[in-house]
RNA sequence: AGAGGAGUGGUAGAGCGGUUUAUUGCACCGGUCUUGAAAACCGGAGACCCUUCACGGGGUCCGGGGGUUCGAAUCCCUCCUCCUCUGCCA
């Protein structure tokens, strides 16, 4: 969430940011932020002077007790009380104004830095890189949905009968595949001095909260109703929340963290046309990059960040495109985000395989998560991260941009980790 | 899961209803001394909110929340976490 001090400086720069997103409530619910903020402030000062009163009246009945002025105690004693009176009812004034204050800044998401394109929609993207070839492929290639099959490395039906529609199966070849790309990913993140982590994977309602998915997005993930823990739908949910309430000292910055996890979605209403086969899932595998930067850092470690992306793709030599996200089509928390797409040959689609955001201070504001500067002067961090990478998505274009008459090919990097060349 | 114990500033650890603006040691930072350092001595240190152009001033914070009281780190309730013992189980 933005700090009401940054809307109340900078009204006009907030304003027009949220508008290039296409965020229609933001005149209103910016000016209504800054005046309940406004009275806030007026009701707390009033409170405050109250306190500071009755606070010092208090001590005066210590001292007349003692003096055996009993009398005169207990003149100051009912005057006490009544201050009391008043001073909670503005406290209650008080947590009211706070309560009203965050629901509407949980309301505002960021505002885009400068770079970012106004737009509605997919459509209004910029493509900023492509590499690679499209791969030829021979007459009568198959989608990855048909590939499994052929092949027996990853069952659906089987998912069903054990869980439901999205939760695949991945068997013998299939499952190794799985493994040795997740190994790959892990292995390229510690090359790039990240410390890996292994989080859990579920987690409770002040880590939604902390990273963004709560208030809003709580139907998108999985709820254990007895005892109010949710599935983690990426482990930038747990990896980011455990710099919750942390004071980085200056020499441990920047914090580079990488995790392997599976992830949940419950995807409510997001199944459509173009969801066949592990195009989206419920449940599937990530490598997540997680970094903490001094705010002055973010934007170069946006970059390195997206070419360690890049890198992942070129050296399983999948055709990609990278795009810097419009406005309207970022999500709710990020400044700034670059999707990567791999093509996906037999499908003849894009499919995104990598979300690279900066939040700038907009996570870090509700994690508390902050620094003291050289000036001694404690300040937000700014948090980043993006997929490295999520795995259906790639398979499905390994399977599809490798598939030959005599089978798959392994990429060359992948196979120290697989073990074998084809999947035949 | 049951019984008992405990959660205090970076850390250790006092305080158990009003001289606490929370003792003190260690660690930390600054100074004196020293060629330099160590030791010794002196001094300083937190977070958050409000107020002020500024100096400063006020408020809140002793695991979280609630209560008793004129006044709570201190008493009561509740939740969380940790430790010990018992039970159960990868």
């Amino acid at each position: 969430m933005l700090q009401v001090h940054v809307l109340r400086e900078e009204t006009n720069r907030v304003i027009d940011g949220l508008k290039k997103r296409n965020f229609k409530d933001a005149d209103s619910l910016v000016n209504e932020a800054i005046l309940i903020d406004k009275n806030r402030k007026e009701v707390q000062k009033q409170a405050d002077d109250l306190k500071a009163k009755s606070n010092i009246d208090s001590k005066k009945v210590g001292e007349l007790m003692k003096a055996g002025k009993i009398e005169e105690a207990n003149t100051i004693k009912s005057a006490v009380a009544l201050d009391k009176q008043n001073i909670k009812s503005g406290e209650e004034r008080l947590e009211e104004l706070e309560k009203r204050l965050q629901e509407i800044l949980y309301k505002i998401p960021n505002v885009p830095h400068p770079n970012v394109p106004a737009g509605k929609g997919a459509e209004d993207n910029t493509n900023v890189y492509e590499h690679g070839a499209v791969p030829m492929l021979y007459p009568g290639a198959l989608p990855h949905w048909e590939l499994i099959k052929k092949y027996d490395i990853i069952d659906f039906d089987l998912g069903v009968k054990i869980s439901g529609a999205g939760f695949p199966v991945y068997k013998g070849k299939g499952a190794k595949l799985q493994r040795a790309l997740i190994n790959f990913f892990l292995a390229e993140a510690e090359k790039a001095e990240y410390i890996e982590i292994q989080p859990p994977i579920v987690v409770n309602e002040a880590s939604g909260y902390g990273t963004g998915q709560l208030p809003d997005k709580e139907g998108q993930m999985y709820f254990a109703t007895e005892d109010g823990l949710y599935l983690i739908p990426t482990a930038e949910v747990p990896i980011t929340n455990m710099y919750r309430d942390v004071m980085v000292q200056e020499e441990n910055l920047p914090i580079k963290n990488a995790g392997y996890t599976p992830c949940f979605r419950r995807e409510a209403g997001s199944w459509g046309a173009h969801v066949r086969g592990l195009n989206r899932l419920h449940q599937f595998d990530k490598v997540e990059i997680v970094q903490i930067t001094k705010p002055e850092n973010s934007y170069n470690t946006l970059d390195e960040m997206c070419l360690h992306v890049q890198g992942l793709l070129e050296k399983l030599e999948l055709p990609y495109r990278k795009l810097l996200l419009c406005g309207g089509d970022m999500g709710f928390n990020s400044a700034m985000t670059y999707d990567m797409e791999v093509f996906s040959a037999a499908q003849q689609r894009w499919l995104e395989v990598s979300s690279v955001s900066n939040f700038e201070t907009y996570q870090a504001n509700r994690l508390k998560l902050r620094y003291k500067n050289k000036e001694g002067k404690t300040q937000l961090l700014h948090t980043l991260n993006g997929s490295a990478l999520a795995l259906p998505r790639i398979v499905a274009a390994i399977l599809e941009n490798n598939q030959t008459e005599e089978g798959i090919r392994i990429p060359e990097i992948l196979r120290k980790y697989t073990g074998f060349d084809w999947i035949k």
